[in-house]
DNA sequence: GGTAACACCTCAAGTTGCTAGAGCTTCAAG
DNA sequence: CTTGAAGCTCTAGCAACTTGAGGTGTTACC
C-alpha cells in the first residue's frame, strides 16, 4: 500500500491553505523540507497535510506565526508537558479580551459621536468636532 | 505677539505623535507644507499642532489614514454637509461590530480550549489536539 | 572659543502575513 | 504534437509605521 502523495493544488484543497501561502509557509520554515519530483514538483504526505491544517486553524484563532512555531515544536516533542501550549493559549486569550473591551470602548466612543451628529453642515458636525478636540484623549484605544 | 512655534520634538510632545511619525505624516500629504528653520528643521504652529491631534485621535478610533485624509478635507471646507464624515464613522462603527463578534467568538474557541487541557503530556494536551483537528474548522474567525 | 551632548536631518530598509504578477517549465489530455 | 492548466522562481506590493546609518545644527558648559 503506497502512501497517497499531494500536489501542492490537492494540498491547498485539503487543507485549506492557498497555494501561495503554503509555498510561503515553506520558505518561512514552518513546515520543513517538502519532497520534490522529478520535475521539480513539490509534493506532500498526510502528515504535511495535517501540518498545513494545523497552522490553518490556529491563525484562524488569531494566533501569530511565532507562537504557531512553538506550538508545532511542541507538537513534534509529545513527551513535554503542555504548559508551554496552555501559555501560549492564554496569553492569545488575554489579548483577545483586551482587544474585546477595547473594542466596546471604541464602539460607544463611534455610537456617541453619531449620535451627536445631526445631519447639519461640517462646521458643526459632532464627529469632526470630537475628532479635532484634543482634551479627548484615551491611551491606546486600538491594539497595534 | 509673535505666534508661539515648536519644534519637531515639542510637537511630538504636544500632540501625542512620536517625532519620525510626525515626519511620516508629513511624507504622505496629511500635513500640508510645514515651515523649515535657516538651518532645515521644521517648525510648526498651533494649527499644526491641532491637526496631529486630530489624526491622533482618529487613528486612536482605529480610521485608516485614507478615511482621515478625507475627513480632514472634510474639515478644512466647513460649509459642507456632514454626510460624508457621518458615513465614514459609520463605516467604521460596522467595522468595530463585526469585530466585537467574531473576537467574542474567538474567545469562547480558546477557553473551551484551555478549560479542557488538563496540564498533562503533550500527548494528552487538548490546545493541541484542538488545534491538529482539522474537523474543527469555521470561516475566518479573525479579520484580515 | 572649543567641545560634547543632543536634537534634528535624509534616505533606506525592516516589520507582519501574506498576495499578485512576470516569465518560465512541466505535465496530462486529446 | 499541441494546447492549456498547473507548477516553478523571484520580485514587488500592501498598511502604517519603526529602526538604523550616517551626517548636520544647536545649545550648554568650561
Amino acid at each position: 500500500m503506497g502512501a497517497r502523495t499531494y500536489s501542492i493544488g490537492e494540498a491547498a484543497k485539503e487543507s485549506g491553505v492557498k497555494v501561495p501561502t503554503i509555498r510561503y509557509y515553506e520558505d518561512i520554515g514552518l513546515l520543513g523540507r517538502i519532497a520534490r519530483s522529478d520535475g521539480n514538483r513539490r509534493f506532500y504526505d498526510r502528515s504535511d497535510l495535517s501540518r498545513l491544517s494545523f497552522i490553518r486553524h490556529a491563525r484562524e484563532l488569531g494566533f501569530e506565526v511565532d507562537a504557531i512555531r512553538t506550538l508545532l515544536r511542541l507538537q513534534d516533542d509529545p513527551d513535554q508537558t503542555c504548559e508551554a501550549a496552555d501559555a501560549i493559549a492564554k496569553a492569545r486569550l488575554d489579548d483577545v479580551e483586551r482587544r474585546i473591551s477595547s473594542l466596546k470602548l471604541l464602539r460607544s466612543e463611534l455610537k456617541k459621536m453619531m449620535h451627536e451628529c445631526a445631519a447639519g453642515r461640517i462646521s458643526e458636525c459632532r464627529v469632526i468636532e470630537i475628532l479635532a478636540d484634543s482634551s479627548h484623549h484615551h491611551g491606546r484605544l486600538v491594539e497595534p
